[in-house]
DNA sequence: ACCAATTCATACGCGAGCCAGATGAATTGC
DNA sequence: GCAATTCATCTGGCTCGCGTATGAATTGGT
């Protein structure tokens, strides 16, 4: 059974003339009767009744008809198909990221690419970004958002926007008050921190407080940057946390932008430094996106270019 | 893209290894690597990651798989469809009958063929005799129970069983304690009758009284034959109806034999008289089946053969 | 570090099968 | 009864798919 065969079957039923279905389709007349011959003798049932005047389907040929109806309308469907997901017009992306990338530019990408790609399905997983590699190389995940950019041989990387680190004080804060201050300045804090074995940006952020010469004194680990904030408004603490947070609860926070973090990685430093570069010491909190070396996801390389783009169009200008 | 291509790439993504997948298909390694690519070819897209040493599918390859198998499913799904309507496994007959048939041997009939084929619809449709041959040329019937054979040339018949012509008397009447009775013998009395425009037996009962030297005088006419006896049960007169009738309401009516009924077609004189004879004149209701002379359909022909089968080993002997 | 083995891609000749044109048989309409 | 239409059959040419032979690349073992 061939699909010629389907093909000039539908053609032959439709028309009911084996000279203006040949014609419809293309061809001579003697294929077309040949071609619905082989396919009778294979399938062991006439198809059509023909007197030298009229043509009309069987039963097994009314029989045959959806499904060969069908079967070419899958084929149709299948090309579609392909050619969407070849083209990244369709497809899936698992997206990795912290609760704290939520606040930031990222939402406003992810509503223009749906509006773009819209059947181009995102799954946005939220999840601790020391656990973000190793989804990514088990398929759990094809793109992460990150603070830190990729150490991994299989991982690349590219710096999205800048996010520097600011100091988060409780309201009324004896810091508060002065508009510049010195990471050294918190020495003597009670420090809400992230945990540190939950990201290496954590591990940052405590190892800039070890290079200003004092260990942070911490009252309490929380696994989210919202929660820290949360934290600091309750009065527990100080914390350190990128600038972008600034929108969330202004009110009971007090934000001071620290001396240091205005020093943080170029595009082209990341660039020249290459992924397998370790993270930088700069207290910074930028963004990175993190990818598979070798995906052949078309839509989540559209996905990571576009978000390339974006984060150059909108947040870098 | 060829049905071949899609089994090619079905076995190919189910092994994931040129070498094997063109054994499993029974044809050399080259051939499967060169319709593989022509398939990738025509639909833009690679379907398949291949090193030299192993083989994966891509997102299109993953996109493709499930159209190819359903593909392939549904074309074996039309070869058994196909089949099991040519060989009248699988189909729809549409049986036209009056309600009196429902009485005879014909209910058992249905039960035994459904068992034997069970996915064979059958439609009985009740009407009234007169309109059969216009849904059988119209292809609104494939099937009719008559009482009376075929009168059309496009339309042939065979007799399925006798069915001799009794009175039905109320109980109590002057005539019914005598074990045989004449028409004749019935001159007087008032009847209840079919409507002579339904049916061809209606039409020959009436006669049968012409030639017998009067006309009924008809205080009921009636669609149906149940109707009938049930009006005879309530004392509004008497009728003529086939024997098989007996099995309805035997208290409320007496039923006696005919002396003239006696006398009815062999199927000798069926088969010798043919299609185109006018209705016998004999006092009977044997049943014929009646179908088209050129009906297609394997189901029906399975139908009528069967039908007629039975009728010979279980009703004649 | 080299060699053997495995895997997929490419080249080429052969044979099957499809197509077009010509012709035949049968039926319809004038 | 003749012309026209329709489908089936036959034949020659050509395309295309298959198998064999071979090459390139990678892996695993010695």
């Amino acid at each position: 059974m061939e699909l010629r065969q389907l093909r000039y079957f539908n053609a032959l039923a439709t028309d009911l003339s084996f000279t203006r279905a040949a014609k419809s389709l293309n061809v001579s007349q003697p294929p077309l009767s040949h071609q619905i011959a082989q396919l009778e003798d294979e399938l062991g049932a006439r198809l059509f009744d023909r007197t030298s005047r009229t043509v009309s389907l069987t039963e097994a040929g009314r029989a045959l008809l959806p499904h060969a109806k069908a079967i070419l309308a899958r084929l149709e469907e299948a090309r579609g198909h392909v050619a969407r997901v070849a083209s990244g017009l369709e497809g899936r992306v698992q997206v990795g990221l912290a609760g704290s990338h939520f606040m930031g530019p990222f939402p406003k990408f992810i509503n223009s690419f749906r509006q773009m790609r819209p059947k181009v399905e995102i799954a946005l997983r939220e999840m601790k970004p020391a656990d973000h590699l190793h989804a990514l190389r088990g398929d759990q995940l094809d793109i992460c958002l990150s603070r830190t950019p990729a150490e991994d041989v299989q991982v690349s990387s590219a710096l999205l926007w800048r996010d520097p680190v600011v100091a988060a004080l409780p309201p009324g804060h004896r810091l508060a008050k002065r508009n510049r201050i010195s990471l050294a300045d918190l020495r003597n804090e009670d420090f809400v921190f992230l945990q540190r074995d939950s990201s290496a940006f954590a591990k940052r952020l405590y190892d800039a407080c070890l290079r200003e010469g004092f260990a942070p004194r911490i009252a309490q680990e929380v696994m989210e940057i919202p929660a820290a904030l949360n934290l600091v408004a309750a009065g527990m603490g100080v914390t350190l946390v990128p600038a972008s947070m600034a929108l969330l609860s202004k009110d009971a926070i007090q934000l001071c932008t620290l001396a240091q973090s205005q020093i943080s990685l170029t595009p082209e430093d990341v660039k020249s430094a290459g992924p397998a570069t370790p993270a930088p010491d700069q207290l910074n909190g930028d963004v990175y996106v993190l990818w598979r070396n070798k995906d052949d996801n078309p839509a989540v390389a559209e996905f990571r270019k576009s978000l390339l783009g974006w984060a150059h169009e909108h947040v870098f200008e």
